[in-house]
DNA sequence: CTGAAAGCGCTAACAT
DNA sequence: ATGTTAGCGCTTTCAG
């Protein structure tokens, strides 16, 4: 019954638990002392601060967190705040930001978190600055006046945008350049001849969605040209409501010859639709869309493959995290405003317009 | 420039900002006495305690989360530990239990840290328990004989497994029940009269896998009979292995005359290859598939609706979360195995089978 | 180069 | 019913 073995192990337990303390007690030396030495501080020199570092790892010490940031005035930890329904619904791009996020916040040793809402996000956002539970916010999907960029710059809780709104305040952003993609996107198709062109937006509360609007519109009026004035479906940015847009689109006896989409899901609605009438994407119909890099739904895997502008969303939220970071270690004293590049894909969806009537 | 209407609007934020040493000043209490009225201690008068609950409501006054946690000693966040690349690859239904954790623990008033991991998974955890970061953790897929269970139990971190393991030790866990439901759907085929059925199982390392071709062998035997050896296919749980998995039997001259997959996923591919190969589901062949209601692919939205055992993983996910947090509030003192039910939901994919040869 | 001591903001014994 | 006091475990002046 005698337990010989186990008792060094629960020696090493009890070192696991250990405080600054006692590892300093240990060390024979001062509290103070083994905390600099762990953090590197200048003025202490190499040899001892060799010693501290092997003794802290022998025991598996780490600073209680809370203590840290206790002390330190910062968690170290930044939070997503994000409606609950972005994990539920089964297409968004949400999940590829946050793997972004992700990946950042770990490489930069912070932590990440989660934080839902349901209804009332201004709450949210008051309760994170007033608990003061992390050093700074991620916001998602702006509004083309978002009330939260005003609050959280009173709140004076650092936040960086994934997005841009029209509000005068100054704010942080990371923006993939949707108005320049739907531009091209839509040059491209006036280019191969095709003037009755249909652009399956977002939801119009979105500043992103009216950005992209006017980028429609802007590449009509740079040929001289104008749109229908029902080109633009403001719809959401599922597979169902491009299909049903489509559908709709194509049983109008004022048929389109191209299609516009905002998603690769909206895309494939699309290809739903025209397979169900016949009609061959490429030939007897043209589609380009604009493609967030989403994982497991990518333009190039369409039959046949969907031309499109190409951004990856998930390094828009690897820099959502780097620049939050920055701007609470104040390495940017400044709001920064980063417009991420897209590509343009050309693949085999874009047919020359059949010459009208 | 006299700046007025701001000075009470300064005025305001810095009330925000108050502290529990300034709120008991304005109250003239002591911070023992607010505090305690604010938790509603009993031996506070209901009048005091409304002063105090209104002053502290128009202060925006919150406990300092990173104070409270380290004079309480707990955190109120748990940690859910994953390889980031579940966050990465298409067809996970990681996003599912992340849904219902999250859920769950903002409805108990924790916060959910995400703490993904690369490679070393036992670092990440030693980590969160000696820095003291959160209360517990949540860890998933475990393996047949997995080392997180022990290593959790000797850091002496509060832990819930989704799944199961073989290890002897004690741990608390949720888990779907597997194993009957793989039972139930071979058993299912059997009764058909199917003798070649196909079982496109995960990959042997987890334990669910095991225990899922433990009972489809034990359903064959309950009606005294025995699979081909080479019945059950240990792969990934995705579309394209399902397609080739299936295409690869299909073309074998022994062809099967059913297939039961593990995943909605496999399932989709299985469907795509007798689309090709011009058979027809529920008449040609037969296919059944435990599905874990993750978002946006259900098995009755199949052409033809798939017969399945339907379980929500989400409600998995919030059963975890509210396990763990009643035992690291001793709700629960002892380990809690809750094992979440399934529904068999007969569809159209389930033919009678032939007559053989 | 190192130690002593104060304090981050809160909670909870221990008084009264 | 309320106040006083002593920490929680760390960082960081301030002394030496």
């Amino acid at each position: 019954m005698i337990e010989v073995p186990a008792r060094e192990e629960s020696k090493r337990l009890h070192k696991n638990a250990a405080d600054l303390k006692t590892l300093a007690l240990e060390l024979g030396l001062s509290q103070s002392t083994v905390s600099r030495a762990l953090r590197a501080h200048p003025g202490i020199p190499a040899t001892t601060r060799q010693r501290v570092v092997a003794a802290a790892e022998a025991a598996g010490y780490r600073p209680n967190a809370r203590a840290r940031s206790l002390a330190i005035g910062r968690a170290e930890t930044i939070a997503l705040s994000f409606p609950l329904e972005r994990l539920q619904l089964p297409e968004t791009n949400f999940v590829d930001v946050l793997a972004g996020i992700s990946t950042a916040v770990t490489r930069r040793n912070y932590s990440l978190l989660l934080s839902p809402f349901q209804g009332d996000e201004a709450a949210v956002l008051r309760k994170l600055a007033s608990s003061k539970s992390v050093d700074g916010v991620i916001i998602t999907r702006p509004l083309v006046e978002d009330p939260r960029i005003g609050l959280l710059n009173q709140l004076r809780l650092p936040f960086v945008v994934h997005g841009r709104s029209e509000v005068k305040e100054a704010y942080s952003f990371v923006d993939t350049d949707n108005d320049n993609a739907f531009e091209r996107l839509t040059g491209l198709l006036l280019d191969y001849g095709h003037r009755h062109i249909v652009a399956i937006n977002g939801l119009a509360q979105f500043r992103y969605v009216a950005a992209r609007a006017a980028s429609f519109r802007r590449a009509f009026a740079a040929r001289g040209l104008t749109p229908l004035p029902d080109a633009i479906e403001f719809v959401s940015m599922t597979e169902a409501t491009g299909y049903e847009t489509a559908l709709r689109r194509l049983d109008d006896p004022q048929r389109p010859t191209a299609f516009i989409c905002g998603s690769v899901f909206q895309a494939r609605g699309v290809y739903r639709a025209l397979g169900e009438r016949g009609l061959k994407v490429g030939v007897d119909m043209s589609v380009v869309c604009h493609d967030d890099g989403v994982r497991g739904c990518s333009a190039a895997d369409f039959v046949p493959p969907l031309t499109a502008t190409a951004t990856s969303i998930r390094s828009a939220g690897e820099q959502l995290a780097l620049i939050l970071i920055d701007l609470i270690e104040q390495n940017a004293p400044e709001p920064v405003h980063e417009i991420l590049p897209f590509e343009l894909v050309l693949r085999d969806s874009v047919a020359l317009a059949q010459p009208q009537r």
